[in-house]
DNA sequence: GCTACTGTTTCCGGTATGGAAACTCCGTCC
DNA sequence: GGACGGAGTTTCCATACCGGAAACAGTAGC
């Protein structure tokens, strides 16, 4: 199966969204907590984030007890690792040559 | 000189203003319609762009006369080259491994 | 001066963003 | 079971961004 065409994704370029989806790309699951310190969100504006990119089908929740207190854990889902390669795509192809 | 640290801008982040840079980071000097065609941006949108980029100090203006028509060139300034550059290493160190 | 073309600025409506605080849920503990 | 406290969510609000349309300004040529 040839890789899809790069598309740039709105959702996904938001300078935090990248960063969370970037995060959630190199793990199965990450919790909610954990995001949030690297990435020195707010609970308010990660949640919102989160589900930003869980309305667009790119990232599941779950959760589940650690330290007996319920925590929320957050993955992409096929179709968020796919957007989220792609617009990666979109973005190298726009800088194309630049030596970063 | 050792390249500087990478460092994430977010007047270059935004997706018509990134394109903006590299496109302009591709050649010394580009007219403003070519640009707006190539974008697909109406003439107030990339307008509006370009001083954002020239507010920064990202960007300057030069006007040269052709086909009887007094026409903007725009240009990256070496500041907003080494933005843009130190920009798209942010970019890499966040995508990371990501296999584009 | 008048016209035509190149950009710029203003006006406006729609939307994103983020912090603070109120609120919901749920597991723990007594 | 009821109180407590932590984990996220939602609401409220204020700010900023964004883009189109239209009015405006500057310049070249007649």
């Amino acid at each position: 199966m040839p890789p899809e065409a790069p598309a740039f994704d709105e959702v996904i370029h938001a300078p935090q969204r990248l960063r969370i989806c970037a995060a959630l790309s190199a793990a199965h699951k990450v919790e909610f907590g954990f995001l949030q310190e690297r990435l020195g969100l707010s609970k308010s504006a990660l949640s919102k984030h989160l589900s930003h990119l869980a309305d667009a089908g790119y990232v599941s929740q779950d959760r589940a007890v650690r330290d007996a207190r319920s925590r929320l854990w957050l993955s992409l889902t096929p179709e968020g690792r796919r957007a989220y390669a792609s617009h990666v795509r979109a973005l190298q192809e726009i800088v194309g040559s630049t030596d970063g």
